[in-house]
RNA sequence: GCCGGCGUGGCGAAAUGGCAGACGCGACAGACUCAAAAUCUGUUUUACGCAAGUAAGUGUCGGUUCGAGUCCGACCGCCGGCACCA
């Protein structure tokens, strides 16, 4: 059986696929004790092809699940399609096709690519959010949320284009313009829904505790939840109005000069109309785009009319409107402490504001200790912050402020999930009823990318009957933000074809959490934080067990092109389905992992990687060749020789070390690395060795065993040489035996004062003393051991070494 | 600026405090071949040496330890994330 990954992988596709090889059992299949194993990769966006990264994604995924339904887990591993979203819809706008009819064929193409690589995916769990099926328990959780107060409308910024009629998303933005027609692009309001997300933030934050979770992914965590405690103040304005800051220094309030609000805070936005120099002050900030605020450190501010007096001194602070107040963050006004803030100081400087310091510390940034602080001068910034509170009375209270902003899911387009909520003329917003769902997206819509929602344009959608009163009345035509697709889709993995709930609890219990979720790093911060939300919600709902979805989290590095991200644009794609055509599944997948650690950049620099793959896969195919397959058992220990035993030990301590690799140190470059490391000693087991047979027989199958997750195509045929029936993929992972992992002569090293300067054999079973013993005594050693005086011998555990220290 | 991570041959990398550079790529030499491809064998950190060998060596400096690529401290450099967050 020479290796011909073209024609015989096809062939053993077809052998898994038809034997439902990898099939996972629903709750009712498992038998109490089994062990359950959860391998979730992320959900790809059927944008037409796959790439590299879906590939390196989808291998490692695979290589954990077939290695654990081989040590006997029942293991869940399943693909679906995240197929809302804005590409479908512009492909409407640009080439006239429907967005669903777009997003079916891309599907169809690239599922075909995935089961090309072999990967082992229960396709009977396959779901596509764009179907009404998946989308309608969105609108089911929608109205659970709504019935708990987790669901509320506001006034949101949105780019909207006056030109084209329409909203754009952020990335269809650039340089203030629609990236497609050049048309100017302005800020408007409009009212829209939020998930309360902030309600969890201090869970979402303490959460991080017990997740395996990469410590890059939980630092852009914490930094995006953004948990700052300090204290709210109210200030008396001059005019009797009062104005509140957020500030995490109380303890500099005695350095208060002056007090700054952000451009929209509404006591600016009352205060400009009446001072003409002040509205154009605002309106020069509100012209910036982000971009430029962000680039300019530059800090502007116009001195509005009003003033603010200081709770302690009774002194007038005068009150300016600047740029660097943000009015989303904490209260949109904050006092101005130049002395101990950086932002402040240079503001004070650039305005001739005076700058009293208050604090004493080595940094004046940092706390210390009070001075000029009044009846507070002398204590330390945190009993001063304690006091002042107490003294402020209800003026002050302590309070925390998160960067997390609530999360608003209202999308002006047609290809989203429906929010089910009715507008009635007399009873408003109404929620849907639930026995209603779904809302469907209705297929009597235009795409022409100019005005409203195409939603819009659909009678049939419009008009409905108020819930509530009956009343003719206009269905809503927002849809929901794609990251609610993909907030609980690997929950709905374990129950696709429910129809009664997104899933049914014992299906939530037999497999949640996620024992190892892979994916790219690019969705550190949303996709992951509004996953965990949501199972939080999922929890709250009675239908989820645990408190956190993904145990443990492993983000894959990329790959690249010559230290290039690949890209259409660059035109540097390397086309996963090419590689296939010319190498087989197994060798791209063998390079995917065996070319960098898992969470590092691969880069594609040529096709020698790969080459190097396929030299291996040819090597081993030739070794089990040149293999007559023997039923003879491996003769004991003592009949065998020198060779046949140290073939034996290397096969028990790779086994040893491959399946250390795979269960719990996640390191796959190596668990190749090992196996050619054993097809090189399986080489040098002499060919006319007695006991060649059943030596040999032996060790093909243990590798061949290894080989199969990486490898899995290759193995099966692999397994049949060798003489097997049934599944490679389905045969038991071996054990290694504790009696074959040390020769029976074990190496010793000889250092003399840190310094390696000798190597002797001794039996495996020496004691310590004879190693000290045999090692004082070897000549290289005693080369350097002569006329010196032996402080001390150490000989560490394990015995592998000793130690010798001379004076 | 803040947060996180990483610095090891020509390259990708390994070393779970205990022989630095496993394994692979590339390169060089050889075998097979009319020749090529494929395959096989050998060499491949640096310096000195014909060699056996000796010395140095994991960004830099210091520390802990019998022993440090690995742990601790300071610095230098690179990568990633966030960035006027009061």
């Amino acid at each position: 059986m020479p290796f011909e990954p073209l024609q015989q992988e096809p062939r053993i596709q077809q052998r898994w696929m038809e034997a439902a090889a990898f099939k996972a059992p629903g709750a009712a299949d498992l038998k109490p004790g089994d062990r359950t194993f959860y391998m979730l990769v992320m959900l790809p966006y059927p944008s037409g092809r796959i790439h590299m990264g879906h590939v390196r994604n989808y291998t490692l995924g695979d290589v954990v699940a077939r290695f654990r339904r081989m040590r006997g887990d029942k293991v869940m591993n399943p693909l679906g399609w995240d197929s809302f979203g804005m590409p479908a819809e512009n492909a409407a706008i640009k080439h006239g096709i429907h967005p669903a009819v777009w997003t079916k064929a891309n599907i169809q193409e690239m599922k075909g690519q995935i089961q090309k690589m072999g990967i082992s995916y229960d396709w009977d769990r396959e779901i596509a959010t764009c179907l009404p099926e998946y989308y309608r328990w969105n609108q089911w959780f929608f109205l659970k949320m709504w019935e708990r107060g987790d669901v509320f409308r506001a006034m949101r910024n949105v780019n909207w284009c006056e030109a084209l009629g329409t909203v754009l998303a952020n990335e269809q933005v650039v340089d203030g313009k629609d990236e497609r027609t050049g048309h100017p692009v302005v800020q408007k309001q409009l009212e829209q829904y939020f998930f309360a997300i902030t309600k969890y933030a201090d869970e979402l934050l303490a959460g991080h505790d017990q997740l395996d979770w990469p410590e890059n992914v939980k630092a852009m965590q914490r930094h995006w939840i953004g948990k700052s405690v300090g204290a709210r103040l109210t200030f008396d304005l001059a005019d009797g109005n009062q104005v509140q800051v957020f500030t995490t220094r109380l303890d500099t309030l005695f350095g208060v000069t002056f007090m700054a609000l952000s451009t929209e805070h509404p006591f600016i936005v009352e205060a400009a109309k009446t001072d003409p120099g002040l509205q154009a002050f605002c309106d020069q900030v509100a012209a910036m785009s982000r971009e430029d605020r962000l680039m300019s450190d530059i800090k502007l501010g116009y001195r509005s009319k009003l003033e603010a007096i200081h709770p302690f001194t009774g002194e007038k602070v005068p009150i300016f409107a600047a740029n660097y107040v943000l009015m989303d963050y904490g209260t949109g006004a904050v006092m101005g402490v130049p002395a101990h803030d950086e932002r402040d100081h240079a503001f004070a400087g650039k305005y001739g504001l005076p700058i009293p310091q208050v604090i004493e510390s080595m940094d004046p940034w940092e706390p210390g200790i009070l001075v000029n602080s009044g009846a507070f001068t002398g204590m330390t910034s945190e009993a001063a912050v304690e006091a002042m509170v107490e003294k402020l009375g209800g003026r002050a209270e302590k309070a925390v402020t998160f960067k997390l902003k609530d999360w608003g899911l209202s999308r002006q387009r047609y290809w989203g999930t429906p929010i089910p909520t009715i507008h009635c003329p007399d009873c408003g917003v109404v929620p849907e009823k639930a026995e209603n769902l779904p809302v469907l997206l209705p297929e009597d819509v235009e795409f022409k990318g100019v005005g409203a929602s195409p939603l819009t344009t659909s009678r049939s959608f419009l008009d409905c009957a108020c819930p509530k009163c009956g009343k003719p009345s206009r269905r809503e035509t927002d849809t929901m933000d794609t990251f609610v697709d993909s907030s609980w889709y690997w929950m709905r993995y374990l129950d696709p074809k429910n129809t009664e709930a997104p899933f049914a609890r014992p299906e939530a219990e037999a497999w949640s959490p996620v024992d190892l979720y892979i994916g790219g790093i690019e969705h550190a911060t949303m996709h992951l934080i509004y996953a965990r939300y949501f199972y939080k919600i999922m929890r709250d709902l009675g239908l989820a067990p645990g408190d956190e979805p993904f145990t443990k989290l492993i983000c894959q590095g990329m790959v690249l092109k010559d230290g290039f991200k690949m890209s259409k644009s660059k035109g540097n794609i390397v086309d996963p389905d090419e590689v296939i055509a010319r190498y087989g599944a197994d060798a791209l997948r063998l390079f995917m992992i065996f070319a960098a650690p898992i969470e590092k950049e691969i880069d594609w620099t040529g096709f020698e990687g790969i080459e190097g793959a396929t030299r291996f896969l040819r090597r081993a195919t030739r070794m089990v060749e040149d293999h007559v397959p023997c039923k003879d058992p491996v003769p004991a220990k003592d009949q065998l020789t020198a060779e046949e035993k140290t073939l034996l030990v290397k096969v028990h301590q790779t086994l040893h070390k491959v399946t250390d690799d795979l269960s719990h140190r996640y390191q796959f470059n190596t668990l190749v690395s090992s196996l050619m490391e054993m097809a090189n000693a399986l080489a040098d087991l002499p060919a006319d060795a007695p006991h060649r047979g059943p030596v040999m027989q032996h060790a093909l199958e243990v590798f061949t065993l290894m080989l199969s997750p990486a490898a899995p195509h290759l193995a099966e045929a692999l397994w049949e040489s060798l003489g097997h029936e049934g599944f490679c993929m389905h045969a038991a992972w071996p054990v290694a035996e504790t009696s074959w992992l040390t020769a029976d002569e074990v190496t010793v090293v000889v250092q003399v004062n840190g310094k390696v300067r000798g190597r002797i054999q001794v039996p495996a079973q020496a004691t310590e003393e004879e190693r000290r013993a045999a090692a004082l005594a070897c000549p290289e050693a005693q080369a350097h051991l002569a006329g010196k005086e032996i402080v001390k011998v150490v000989v560490p555990p394990g015995g592998k070494l000793v130690s010798v220290v001379v004076k």
